[in-house]
RNA sequence: GCCGAAGUGGCGGAAUUGGUAGACGCGCUGGACUCAAAAUCCAGUGGGGCUCACACCUCGUGCCGGUUCGAGUCCGGCCUUCGGUACCA
């Protein structure tokens, strides 16, 4: 007889429903678990498999921590705004809120049908006014406390399509992917999150939470905390200073030139005119790299002298002054002082344009006059550095320091690589910034309860040069709320990371529409006992979301001053060998093996596959053999029909008292029920499903058991699928003689440790 | 480039964290059932060697080296692949 997945799987997800078994009670909080997996981007293609090797496998585990006794809260929702809907807008003419909405649709059709245990009371959209209206007021509380602010920053600009263009858009070899014309960068103002007000506590808190080390470590990295100085180059015949920021302070000696980034706005002012043309034409071919080609240190570094001169502070020696691709003014003071004997950057650079290498630190084992082949980048004794001669550089470090900062030349400094987060965007599909621009009063906040600032339907998509929304009027056109003159909204929208900052809060209350989340639930509810999304989120979404959390601590919002206590990756799914995205066209549609196999079958085989942190390549080779599992349970369980009514329910064996077929039945369950639970309690699900396969091939054997035996090790055997394969477990159980739900109440059996002992114990020597 | 990972049979992977490498599954081979096929069930299955056979020997966890009685696991140096690199989310 075949397994009937299709009508078992609608008949349990109509039952658990019906009873409302997934519904949280917020009030029970003494054994809660707010499971969290990363939501869902719905303007670019329906559910793929990523979906599901992300959601299924972490529904199992928390259907697991229900089974056990925990209060479990499993939300989900959809991250609604974003590029690709725009971008498919601009394609197709199908307006980013329609095709959202019907991606939204047919979604949650996919994922109603996977079985996972959501609470649908609890289901948002970002793209709701009574949503994003929340952004909107988180912005005006960041502007309120001066972390909202307006500066220049480049974007990528395609000056033949007249717009701006995501990274994703740009090609390696820098040009536009629609149109292939060169990508410029163009300096917009736009508006920054001052993150760095958080720095050093986002540094610090890491220590605290319990996430994947290499999480933490590339969120250290990504901070980019440096220990050294700042130093005061006067310029030669100006009154202008460059400040630079050095971890090296001991190689203040060795500097033979300094490095101004090429945009840096001192270039103007100090560029001599002889050599205004070169200076020019140079900074318009950095205009066309990316950072990552600036920065990186295998290709060659370019650069031109500009004709002026600095003063070093400590020897008063002049210097010339160079621009450089690799100078960024994003990092540090956007001035760097190059020592290319002690620094394998600017040694290279040296050594390309006849600049002077001056030997200032001496490696151990060489004296003064050992040619340096390379830069010697380590520790040694001082050299040609006046009075500091002869000290060991790490001391010469904080001497040199001191020295500084008695002459007012320098000062110590930390300095990290971290940067305000820009959330402008030049974009319609996004959440409006609520600010208006007047010609008398300049920025003007709109007022908390003018709040939504709706985004409008009506918007010409096709690039014009300017973001879309100025092309609707009765949105554009507003009275300054200050002074009542004619003004202008803000006409760009926030990056979509705002909104997946703080959704985890507004799940608990979706739709109150008096505070951005209820402060009392929030406090019993967050932070969140166990989040789950995959690792390229490792720096952005989980550093901004962790500053959002710690801004809404200090506003008094909420107590907690991390967002998620655990952390873990699901690895990447791929399809021959790259990450499925929409935008390469390799995106492989889970439905194709629900409709086949059912969801019960396709979760296990997606757990089934391989480590849940190591994801893979997708390949449907092997999934016969889950539904062979399958097959093998249902065939097995209708052989023992209404058992549980003929039979009572016995806790436990005495070994000595069962027969050799019994004894291994009797110790396979019962290790199977540690094993199963010791590695599905730590995201191991391939060995916890192997370990019920094993259990399967042992049962071939129940035949020779008593009934009680037989009972037991099914009624088991149901309660250990239960979490992997939810709706046939019912099924098995319900064929047993059970008449109430498996999700009802916690169910879950211990095992028997006397069991677990052999008879015999192979030693190896 | 930089930051973070991964590499084990024909394939996905397991190995209680330094102690019998290859659990579980796919595939394949042989057998049973069948007029036949499919499905199902049973047996075998890392390479090489030696055996009628049981057994036994030997090589083997990306590459090179090291530590150790003992290394898939620890250390150093590479190679390849993947994720991120601040406007994909």
């Amino acid at each position: 007889m075949m397994y009937p997945f299709s009508e078992v799987e609608e008949k349990w997800q109509k039952f658990w429903d019906d009873n409302q078994i997934y519904k949280t009670d917020f009030n029970k909080i003494d054994n809660k678990l707010y499971s969290l997996v990363m939501f869902i981007y719905p303007s670019g293609s329906k559910l793929h498999i990523g979906h599901w090797y992300n959601y299924g496998p972490n529904d199992s585990w928390a259907r697991y921590k229900k089974l056990i006794g925990y209060n479990v809260f499993e939300p989900i929702g959809y991250d609604a705004f974003g590029l690709p809907a725009e971008n498919y807008a601009i394609k197709t003419g199908v307006h980013p809120y329609d095709s959202t909405m019907q991606n939204i649709k047919d979604i949650r059709e996919q994922l109603k049908r996977m079985g996972c245990m959501y609470d649908w009371d609890a289901e948002l959209m970002t793209c709701d006014p009574e949503y994003y209206k929340w952004n909107q007021w988180l912005f005006l509380q960041l502007y309120k406390k001066g972390l909202a602010y307006r500066k220049n920053a480049p974007v990528n600009w395609c000056p033949n399509d007249q717009t701006v263009l995501a990274n994703e858009q740009v090609t390696a070899n820098g040009t536009c992917d629609r149109c292939g014309a060169v990508v410029v960068q163009k300096n917009l103002t736009q508006w920054f999150f001052k993150i760095t007000e958080y720095t050093e506590e986002l540094l610090q808190g890491l220590d605290t939470i319990n996430w994947p080390e290499k999480t933490k470590l590339m969120q250290r990295n990504w901070i980019g905390k440096s220990v050294g100085a700042e130093a005061d180059f006067k310029v030669f015949g100006s009154d202008e200073v460059i400040t630079v920021f050095t971890t090296r302070p001991d190689t203040l000696y060795g500097v033979t030139y300094v490095v101004l980034a090429p945009e840096h706005p001192l270039v103007d002012k100090l560029t001599s005119p002889e050599y205004k043309n070169d200076v020019n034409t140079y900074r318009e071919f950095v205009k066309t790299l990316s950072e990552l080609e600036r920065t990186s240190t295998i290709k060659e570094k370019t650069g031109i002298p500009i004709g002026a001169y600095a003063i070093n502070p400590v020897d008063s020696k002049k210097v010339p002054i160079w621009i450089a691709d690799y100078a960024l003014l994003t990092y540090g003071t956007g001035c760097v002082m190059a020592v290319p004997g002690h620094d394998e950057r600017d040694f290279e650079f040296a050594r390309k344009f006849a600049l002077p290498v001056k030997k200032v630190i001496l490696e151990p084992g060489t004296d003064a006059d050992t040619e340096l082949l390379k830069a010697y980048t380590g520790t040694g004794k001082m050299i040609s550095s006046d009075e500091f001669n002869g000290l060991d550089s790490e001391i010469g470090k904080q001497r040199i320091i001191e020295y500084l900062e008695k002459r007012n030349f320098g000062r110590r400094k930390i300095n990290y690589r971290l940067r305000d987060w820009l959330i402008s965007r030049q974009r319609y599909w996004g959440t409006p910034i609520p600010v208006i621009h007047c010609p008398e009063c300049g920025i003007v906040p709109v007022d908390e309860k003018d709040l939504p600032v709706n985004l409008p339907y009506e918007v010409e998509f096709n690039p014009s040069g300017k973001s879309p929304l100025t092309t609707n009027a009765d949105f554009m056109n507003v009275k300054c709320p200050k002074c009542g003159s004619d003004a202008k909204r803000d006409a760009d929208t926030m990056d979509t990371f705002v909104d997946s900052s703080w959704y985890y809060f507004r799940y608990l209350n979706p739709h109150i529409n008096d505070a951005i989340f209820d402060m009392k639930k929030a406090e019993d509810w967050v932070p969140v006992d166990m989040y789950v999304g995959g690792a390229e989120h490792a720096t952005m979404h989980l550093l901004y979301a962790r500053f959002i959390h710690k801004f809404l601590r200090d506003l008094g919002l909420t107590q907690s001053d991390e967002p998620f206590r655990n952390l873990l990756h699901q690895g990447t799914i791929t399809n021959k060998g790259a990450k499925m995205s929409k935008s390469k066209g390799n995106v492989v549609n889970p439905d194709e093996f629900t409709q086949k196999y059912g969801s019960d079958v396709f979760r296990m085989y997606l757990m089934f596959m391989g480590p849940y942190d190591l994801g893979g390549d997708w390949s449907d080779h092997g999934i016969s053999g889950v539904d062979r599992f399958v097959q093998r349970t249902y065939e097995l369980f209708n052989r023992f029909k209404n058992l549980s009514e003929k039979v009572k329910t016995k806790e436990k064996f005495e070994i000595e008292t069962l027969n050799q077929d019994e004894k291994s039945i009797y110790r396979k369950v019962n290790h199977t029920i540690k094993k199963f639970e010791a590695e599905i309690n730590n995201f191991r699900f391939n060995t916890a499903i192997a370990s019920l396969m094993e259990l399967i091939n042992e049962l071939k054997n129940i035949n020779n058991c008593s009934k009680e035996l037989q009972l037991f090790s099914l009624e088991r055997f149901a309660i250990l699928l239960a979490p992997v394969a939810p709706h046939l477990a019912e099924e098995c159980r319900e064929i047993l003689g059970n008449k109430e739900s498996i999700f009802m109440h916690p169910l879950w059996y211990s095992y028997d440790e006397a069991a677990l002992v052999a008879d015999t114990v192979n030693i190896a020597v």
